[in-house]
DNA sequence: GCAATCAGGACTAAACTAGTCCTAGTTCGG
DNA sequence: CCGAACTAGGACTAGTTTAGTCCTGATTGC
């Protein structure tokens, strides 16, 4: 319902793969075969994730990517930042409209908000719990209090 | 961050035209001139509701649209489905995707949680809310209450 | 110097969206 | 029963966006 390009899905794939050992240079040829996606598709992740600042690149024969930081300092927000821009969701959601009547701006808020609310989840949600295996986090309290959200600003 | 298609804003704004009186059978033509909205595009919105159930039509002289429900019983959801489709956040989150990586479908189940805790909370906004002229909603507890994302469910 | 690797950007093909228009069917009023 | 006022459905087009590839240049290590 709500629409994500591949890229970002791609990241997420990608970043999960550095997160793996995060201390580990790897190649971009490296996680393209550990990822089943394309060399040139990886490539283009990955500078894009670095020029984010998402990732460290080094050049030369040893070189390669690295996470830029611990995968639990990597929100879900961030990583959507990257390849769907700060794009809110509906187009009079960014900046002051010029549309006319003023019903529609009305709805427009009402969007906002539920757009501010949709980001401030996604900002407490962390790569290193994107990949938790299953629903240890899941049960767990710790989620479900982090994941509240702030319903009195909304 | 999230996009959402024109058709679904425009479906929101003329709904609101709608819930300004749900009793009253409207034009398209009428509900184009209160939006702003082109005739040709409003017709093809309202059919699209017309087909979701979410508006009643009436052919012939004295016809047009009316809410099928009141505008608190239509959440913001509903709208979306129209004419975003069931399409879910990624598109392994649909059904179970056939990507052979499993770490891939660790990510991937992570963004279904996240894509349902984003739908339960617009399940949870009625067009009545989107309505509300301004922050008298915001501020009183009622709807902090209602937003509340499920979060045990997450 | 050579091989491996990243950086940047140009380019293409495909998909999707928005928007318009045309034709057919339905209802009301005279 | 005829004509006007509507909606229903779908075909069609133009524009935009996205995904994906490829090429050329820069950097590093051996």
């Amino acid at each position: 319902m709500l629409r994500m390009g591949k890229m970002t899905d791609y990241a997420t794939v990608v970043l999960a793969a550095l997160a793996d050992d995060p201390a580990r240079q790897c190649a971009a040829a490296d996680l393209a075969e550990r990822t089943h996606l394309t060399q040139p598709t990886v490539s283009k992740v990955l500078k894009g994730l670095q020029r984010a600042g998402m990732v460290h690149s080094a050049r030369g024969t040893r070189g390669g990517y690295r996470l830029a930081r611990r995968p639990d300092e990597i929100t879900a927000a961030e990583i959507l930042d990257v390849f769907e821009g700060p794009i809110a969701i509906t187009e009079c959601s960014a900046a002051a409209s010029q549309c006319g009547i003023e019903k529609r701006c009305r709805v427009g808020t009402a969007w906002q908000r539920i757009n501010q609310a949709i980001r401030r989840e996604l900002e407490d949600v962390t790569l290193h719990e994107l990949l938790a295996p299953e629903p240890p986090t899941l049960r767990g309290g710790s989620l479900a209090t982090r994941i509240r959200i702030v319903a009195a600003r909304l």
